[in-house]
DNA sequence: ACCATATTGTTAGGGGCCTAATGACCTGGC
DNA sequence: GCCAGGTCATTAGGCCCCTAACAATATGGT
């Protein structure tokens, strides 16, 4: 994510402001930052950031693949795709070579380390998922990931 | 956020996972992410970042303080607001002085500019909270933030 | 006083994300 | 066939975040 650390005691109100939608607006960015922060914390010992680790879990489930297309699937540009390749590449757990379709593009794909990885790491983060969650019922679950979406479709509304 | 975009397609579950708390956690990142972007893109023609802003109406609303203060306050380290001082003070929004209680220590404060550049963000900020959550009640608000609450608790227990 | 221990801000190094610019390469329309 | 206008991946430069290590300075206990 585009970080920033939401802090507890927020800037004071405007006369016109919404307190109510202000505290929505925070506590999304400050809760996501705090489950992103602790999901990388517990991927430490795999020697895989998070960003690496969803690459690598969308190439095992696609199969290779281009960095464009990679791109467009983390919701990431190009740019930013190379530098996880070289990161991810580095560590042996991806391989870059030529398309031979393609003069200009590559082909990404999983070595057996990476494949290794991400089952190790799906492991993980499905029981911290289930952990983090257990508190709520499914009905409760369902609720919240509705009130998620609604706010995902304003925002793609009000400006793709 | 230390940030990542999460994809709209996750990828498989494993036979143990439960789809709806990795449904939960996954666009619990994306959401904020998106909202998070959009308020940087929202906050372009001020000249100031996401965290440059919080920088600045922390100031505001609390004062002069030192660099450990803030970073306090923004839930961030000390290193990290090094870097964001450097980056406020080029613009002219701040400026840091020595302390002369502790002479380990600086005091950053606010400049006619950092505070004028307040104003001007908050205005928007407030604006757009509002419209993004425009399309909820005040109950339904609530209950969204609660949510968030006990996810951030269940957070801070399992390791603080 | 004196020294072990803690704190302050900085740097160095590692990621992740973005925009803008670049050269190599496709493609479609003429 | 040819060339304008896309697309591919990369680089350069910016911002944000983190950990680790550092020198300078405080502080508390003996």
């Amino acid at each position: 994510m585009a970080k920033i650390k939401m802090p507890g005691d927020f800037y004071e109100q405007t006369p016109d402001g919404n307190i109510l939608a202000t505290e929505a607006v925070m506590n999304t960015i400050r809760t996501a930052d705090m489950v992103f922060d602790s999901i990388g914390r517990m991927l430490r010992p795999l020697n895989v950031s998070a960003a690496g680790g969803l690459a690598l879990g969308i190439l095992r489930d696609f199969g290779s693949m281009s960095p464009s297309e990679l791109g467009d699937r983390l919701i990431v540009t190009r740019a930013t795709v190379t530098g996880l390749l070289d990161s991810l590449e580095r560590r042996g757990y991806v391989h870059r070579s030529a398309n031979p379709a393609d003069r200009r593009g590559l082909i990404i794909e999983l070595t057996p380390a990476g494949r290794a990885v991400v089952q190790e790491l799906r492991t993980i983060i499905h029981r911290y998922e289930k952990d983090l969650m257990g508190g709520f019922t499914d009905d409760e679950l369902r609720g919240y990931v509705e009130r998620l979406h609604q706010i995902q479709d304003a925002l793609a509304q009000e400006q793709g």
